[in-house]
DNA sequence: TAAATTATGTAGCCCATGCTACAATTAAAA
DNA sequence: TTTTAATTGTAGCATGGGCTACATAATTTA
């Protein structure tokens, strides 16, 4: 979730900065730390842990991106774990420092309100593909969905498979058989994307009308 | 998500009222509508569609839930589909119509944050249960969530498939199972819970300690 | 540059769950 | 009632994708 640029300094006016080292924790879900959270730089990553001690990641969040430990202003902690990824650094808020200025400024709720909103709809769209999608279709979401030109850099087919929700053994086979067919490339934690168009035919299960040489 | 009462008012003052038969579409996904509602009697379906008409429920809301069709106050609209079920009365709101109450009130804001915060726990949770959770668990989670004065009324096998992400067949197979071990009693889209701690067990898949007998 | 670590490729088995099909039951409509 | 429709039970096959296991390749550390 994006925040507004002239609704940093609510931040920087009631928070305090904090960095964190690659992979270190920034929240678990059996904590009971209340706050909300702005990033600076670096990146986060919000997943779940199974019993088992399986994990999903169900959001990467980037620089302008904030979050809440608790539901920004309910009682009920979030079910999630937290973590940085990358040298990452935040402010933190008290969520009670906040309340005065969603007073002051209706906007600043406003624009809270637009990125829970969006982060619901992140999650209706992951369970969407979860129940809808077959393998193929899950990677090759993935991929346009991270895609920064043509490249999508620095995930092992680990990472991608706690995000896609699928075996890393599987993730495997699927990028192998697109870089095969000549839609990807692949060079060690890198992908390049070489056919955009067939990747999004594989979204949508569309058979590729016109050949794309 | 369930709006306080004493903001109710919100709704009635800027909002009308709109009465959905049995399973009216109240909103699809490729609408381009905007607006916020109150559940003010009856029961509401949020779903997804997937190409091949595979349904999916991610949400049920009773009487005093809010929802929006447009991601409340952002341009990106819901990538859902809503529809009654039951007779269903609802109070609908412009968007628009609500900023003014925003700024006269935060405390209207912040209940909605809390609303759709809680919105975002629960598709965590339906994540986490899509991703860890066996058959066995899938169903025992769904009876444990959707009980009753030890009932759970008014769902058919085939209702309780789109909502868990199963097929009709396997939640008649573990039904019947958990009917067969005496945890549940089966009478015609009525399910009695005779054992909840076994039950517990399943999803936490936890062996029984006790008999419970 | 050797050794250790991390990432990727590939084979093959296996199992949970989907799917089709049909029977049996229950409820609703005629 | 009788008929029709909706719900639930059961069988059995089909298969997607998980898992273990190991080979190969690339990168990092020593």
């Amino acid at each position: 979730m994006k925040l507004d640029k002239d609704l940093y300094r609510y931040f920087y006016n009631c928070g305090t900065s904090k960095r964190y080292r690659d992979q270190e924790t920034i929240y678990l879900e059996e904590e009971k730390s209340r706050g909300i959270y702005l990033v600076i730089s670096g990146k986060v990553r919000v997943f779940l842990i199974s019993l088992d001690g399986g994990e999903v990641t169900i959001e990467l969040l980037e620089q302008g991106s904030i979050f809440g430990t608790s539901s920004m202003v309910t009682d009920s902690l979030r079910p999630v774990n937290i973590e940085a990824i990358g040298s990452t650094e935040l402010v933190v808020c008290d969520l009670e420092s906040f309340y005065p200025y969603f007073k002051e400024s209706p906007e600043l709720a406003i624009a809270f309100i637009q990125l829970i909103s969006k982060s619901c709809d992140h999650l209706t769209n992951l369970i969407r593909k979860d129940r809808f999608y077959d393998r193929n279709q899950k990677v090759a979401a993935f991929l346009l969905e991270n895609e920064k030109e043509g490249k999508v850099a620095n995930f092992t087919h680990e990472q991608i498979a706690t995000i896609v929700g699928m075996n890393r053994v599987t993730v495997s086979r699927v990028l192998k058989t697109l870089s095969d067919k000549g839609l990807v490339e692949q060079k060690h934690k890198l992908i390049i994307i070489n056919d955009n168009a067939s990747l999004k035919a594989i979204v949508e299960k569309r058979r590729m009308s016109q050949p794309t040489v």
